[in-house]
RNA sequence: GGGCGGCUAGCUCAGUUGGUUAGAGCACUUGUUUUACACACAAGGGGUCGGGGGUUCGAAUCCCUCGCCGCCCACCA
């Protein structure tokens, strides 16, 4: 079989060009099959259930950064050779759903109350059906690498069958229970939300003080007053009782006493509370039970009626009397100047509130009461806080454990009813007779009394009620099914950490109650994206970065990896346009190396060897096959400790300093003899393998890419493709120090030699002698000469252990026990020569100092660690043995 | 009110069991059409690691304290 030419330096273009090479090999992937996974019982998988986007969202950095990380994770786990499953999906997302096609309605001059539930739900799944691609096929162009044939969406008939069991069994076991209590609502979206939908702002306001007459009692002459302080005046209207404390000695005998409601002149009773403060504003307080939480349970405790003066459109109610009608913040106003007028309004001060937002749509919320669904979450937290407490999920990074822990050991119950239309609906039947029916299936008669007068509750459930089921949900679950046998628990949950309560601690409780086991062994949480001033990205701020933009100027691989390396778990990290551009320069340099490595080494054989299958036969050779050693071994580490942003920094720092700044460099020299020309093929085809192996996680596209060049026409492959080829194995044993200190020498020698020429204005192109003492490195430099003559531009080097004597007319440089001097007759002034060597002098002094103060100290020696002491006393020698070469070139000069 | 994080070079960030003279990229200075890459190469300048105190032979790293900046939680109306 003829063996196709590989291709030449100038088929490939010589700028890597993402643009033409990712739709191709995303197809490539997924097309292959290569995203899903091969149950293999004998295997452990590793699993991943991507957080659902909303199904109506634009991808922006959120997603990007939650893509990246997981598909960094899933890469390296496929290429370890483990099953591995990456389950993507779409949330539904109840009322930012229903609010973008209410939105739609309106333009078009209707709303959902015109067009009837059933005619609105269709309507939503139109759109839904229409824009779910938008979000996957932007999933696609983060390349990320997940099995598309599970996907799952939260309303689907399967995960739908998987909210009603859990539903129907909280209920049975008294978890799930509806209640009138006091909730958080939202006037615009006209339904429940939960505490963690509620967004508080601490917000400029004004503490009114207003004072109510009292009723008078007999023989009291003058009218008695009773001064409250209040924020939000128009609750006034729904008092139901003045609270004082029953230990304040100014107020405690007018408990029993009747006041008159402003304006409304309502009689209401003057009580008792250790709620009230005696000293926040006058130490008697309004209370209002249908409209504020403190005072609900104050009316719970007092029995006091409650009375709704604010509805549920945030327009006043009937029993606001004249102001009904009027919206909140008009009634306040007008009630204000009522008050002014009456003499009511004792005052107004200056006052920061705390104000509860919606979520969704920033209206501020009206804490009322009303009858909603809870789940009862006490006893579900207490398991979920043990898993964590003792070990069984670890959460990265570890300081979230106590965020994790606080919540839940504080745990309320959660309001799951929405009164809206875009959702799971609550599979509850009321009867005629009162009774409620839960069933798994529509029920036809009540399951109490058989009235089949029966109708389900008009409520939804709140979005995150399906989503805390994902875990299992999606792999089948009510049912027994071999993806849930297999995938469940999965491995980690990966997010970030603003939704730990939201979504994280609740699938923990629901995947160990519904379950019975923890749903994931690893919560990596990472941290959010923020604009090149740190902001947080906002539509209204207009700082939103949108990473297909990015993608389509600078490639994925270079959003990918700005997002893997420029943070640390859990901690924000500004997306910082100079840092994309560097990232996409690193792909470049990636596409030029390769290619000069494939037409270097075009028509040589050898393949394409493993690292140990390698022959070193030169220094470099040893050098670069160590630090492939260590760097394998190291970013393995790393990549089993999360540390994903380390691991690419270490990748990126090898290939470009060591591999191609180095190595390949030394390699031009190295390809021109015969002896090592294809030792050298094939160690450069080795470490540019392994490199490409390495950063595929990261960079999957364009790794890939070049080691489909690479292997071009190879007959041995060690896979169809990188994306599943194994992972490095790392040999530590193969590790070669003193190759590598032996080359630092090298390193030392070129460096300063290219220093000395720059500082004695060389021109770049001339080459210059050299002549090196090498003090017993002789055999060893003479190696190197060639590389030493090629890398800094010299003539062959002379070199002998010793000098018979000092060159004259020279510069002298002393590197890592070694003599360099360049004769450059007629270019030194030998005035800035002896400048020159009594600047580093002085430097060789103070290190000579510091390293013996340290070393005459003998608390430093006695308590050191002894490779520590050892290594102080090896610096020290070689210290002053660099001093001494110093002085003596310095007497040479004369001086 | 409670908790958490950040403060390291002009900018953006690394620095995980405390161990030389603290690193990278960008920016800056200087030079370069060297067998891939100017999205490059080579050399260089630049930091009292937020302030103070302590532990230690030794602290960017551990402890205490203060100061900014940011976030989360919390029913003083």
């Amino acid at each position: 079989m003829a063996i196709e030419p590989k291709k030449k330096l100038a088929d490939l273009p010589k700028a890597y060009d993402p643009q033409t090479v990712e739709q191709r090999l995303y197809r490539f992937w997924e097309e292959g099959g290569y995203f899903i996974p091969k149950i293999d019982p004998n295997k452990r998988p590793f699993t991943i259930s991507m957080p659902p986007p909303n199904v109506t969202g634009a991808l922006h950095t959120g997603h990007a950064i939650t893509a990246t990380v997981e598909d960094i994770m899933i890469r390296y786990h496929r290429m370890k050779g483990e099953p591995t499953l990456w389950l993507p999906g779409e949330d539904h997302a109840g009322i930012a759903t229903q609010a973008v096609v209410e939105k739609q309605l309106a333009k078009e001059g209707t709303d959902r109350h015109k067009l009837g539930r059933e005619k609105f739900v269709e309507r939503t799944w139109e759109w839904v059906r229409q824009y779910k691609h938008r979000i996957q096929d932007q999933h696609r162009r983060l390349g990320v690498s997940a099995d598309w044939t599970r996907e799952r969406f939260t309303l689907d008939d399967g995960l739908s069958r998987a909210v009603r069991e859990v539903f129907v069994r909280l209920y049975e076991e008294g978890l799930a229970y509806r209640g009138e209590r006091i909730i958080n609502w939202c006037p615009r979206c006209m339904s429940a939300i939960s505490d963690l939908e509620v967004e508080i702002e601490d917000t400029p306001a004004k503490l009114y003080y207003v004072r109510y007459a009292l009723e008078p009692i007999a023989g009291e002459a003058e009218t008695q007053y009773i001064t409250v302080a209040t924020t939000r005046p128009e609750t006034i209207l729904g008092d139901t009782a003045v609270a004082v404390n029953p230990r304040d000695e100014r107020y405690k005998h007018l408990i029993g006493r009747t006041a008159l409601l402003p304006i409304l002149n309502r009689p209401i009773p003057i009580i008792g509370d250790d709620a009230i403060e005696t000293g926040f504003g006058t130490g008697a307080m309004k209370v209002t039970p249908f409209h504020d939480p403190t005072d609900f349970e104050i009316g719970n405790r007092h029995n006091l009626p409650r009375i709704q003066a604010i509805d549920f459109d945030a327009t006043m109610t009937a029993e606001a009397g004249p102001y009904a009608g009027q919206d909140r913040y008009e009634c306040r106003k007008n009630l204000l100047a009522d008050l002014e007028k009456a003499g009511l309004l004792v005052k107004a001060e200056e006052y920061t509130i705390p104000l509860g937002h919606c979520q969704r749509c920033g209206t501020v919320i009206e804490p009322l009461v009303s009858r909603q669904w809870f789940v009862k979450m006490a006893p579900l937290a207490t398991p979920a806080l043990n898993a964590v407490r003792y070990g069984l999920i670890k959460i990265v990074p570890e300081r979230f454990t106590k965020t994790y822990t606080d919540w839940l050991e504080n745990i309320r119950d959660w309001n799951i009813s929405r009164q809206l239309w875009w959702g799971h609906r609550i599979p509850v039947w009321y009867c005629d007779n009162g009774h409620m029916t839960a069933s798994r299936e529509d029920p036809t008669a009540c399951a109490t009394c058989g009235s089949t007068q029966i109708e389900q509750d008009p409520d939804v459930l709140d979005t995150w009620f399906s989503s805390w089921l994902w875990p299992f949900s999606t792999l089948g679950w009510p049912d027994d099914t071999p993806d849930l046998r297999y995938f469940y628990p999965t491995s980690v949950m990966e997010t970030g950490y603003d939704i730990i309560f939201f979504w994280v601690a609740r699938m923990v409780m629901s995947g160990i109650h519904f379950m019975g086991t923890i749903p994931f062994h690893t919560i990596y949480l990472h941290g959010l994206v923020r604009d090149e001033q740190g902001r947080k990205m906002s539509k209204s701020l207009g700082n939103v970065v949108d990473p297909l933009e990015i993608m389509d100027k600078y490639g994925t691989d270079a959003l990918r990896f700005t997002l893997a390396t420029s943070s640390t778990p859990g901690n924000d990290m500004k997306l910082v346009n100079d840092r994309i551009i560097g990232n996409r320069n690193f792909a470049n340099k990636i596409w030029n190396a390769a290619r000069f490595v494939l037409a270097q080494t075009d028509g040589i054989g050898g393949g394409i060897p493993a690292l140990e299958e390698t022959t070193p036969k030169t220094l470099a050779d040893r050098w670069i096959v160590s630090r492939a050693h260590g760097l394998i071994a190291s970013v393995t580490q790393l990549m089993e400790e999360y540390q994903f942003g380390e691991a690419g920094r270490q990748i990126y720092d090898f290939f470009w300093s060591d591999y191609c700044d180095w190595y390949v460099e030394i390699a031009k020299v190295q390809m021109q003899g015969d002896e090592a020309r294809e030792s050298t093929a094939g160690i450069l085809r080795a470490v540019l393998d392994l490199s490409m192996r390495l950063l595929h996680p990261f960079m999957p596209y364009v790794s890939e890419e070049v080691w489909q060049h690479l292997y071009e026409g190879e007959e041995a492959r060690p896979a169809a493709a990188l994306i599943v080829a194994p992972w490095p194995q790392a040999d530590l044993a193969e590790r070669n120090l003193s190759a590598e200190a032996e080359f630092a020498r090298l390193q030392d020698i070129i460096t300063r030699i290219r220093d000395a020429r720059k500082q004695m204005e060389v021109e770049a192109s001339k080459r210059i002698p050299v002549i090196v003492a090498a003090h017993g490195h002789a055999a060893s430099l003479r190696a190197q000469a060639p590389l030493i003559e090629f890398l800094a531009r010299t003539e062959p080097p002379r070199i002998e252990e010793q000098l018979s004597a000092a060159p004259e007319q020279a510069i002298a440089l002393i590197a890592d026990g070694v003599e360099v001097y360049l004769p450059l007759a007629g270019m030194i002034d030998l005035a800035q020569e002896l400048a020159r060597l009594d600047a580093e002098i002085v430097s060789a002094r103070g290190d000579i100092e510091r390293s013996a103060k340290m070393l005459e100290n003998e608390q430093f020696t006695s308590r050191a660690k002894p490779e520590i002491v050892q290594k102080e006393r090896e610096k020290l020698a070689s210290h002053q043995e660099k001093l001494a070469k110093l002085q003596e070139r310095r007497r040479e000069l004369g001086g």
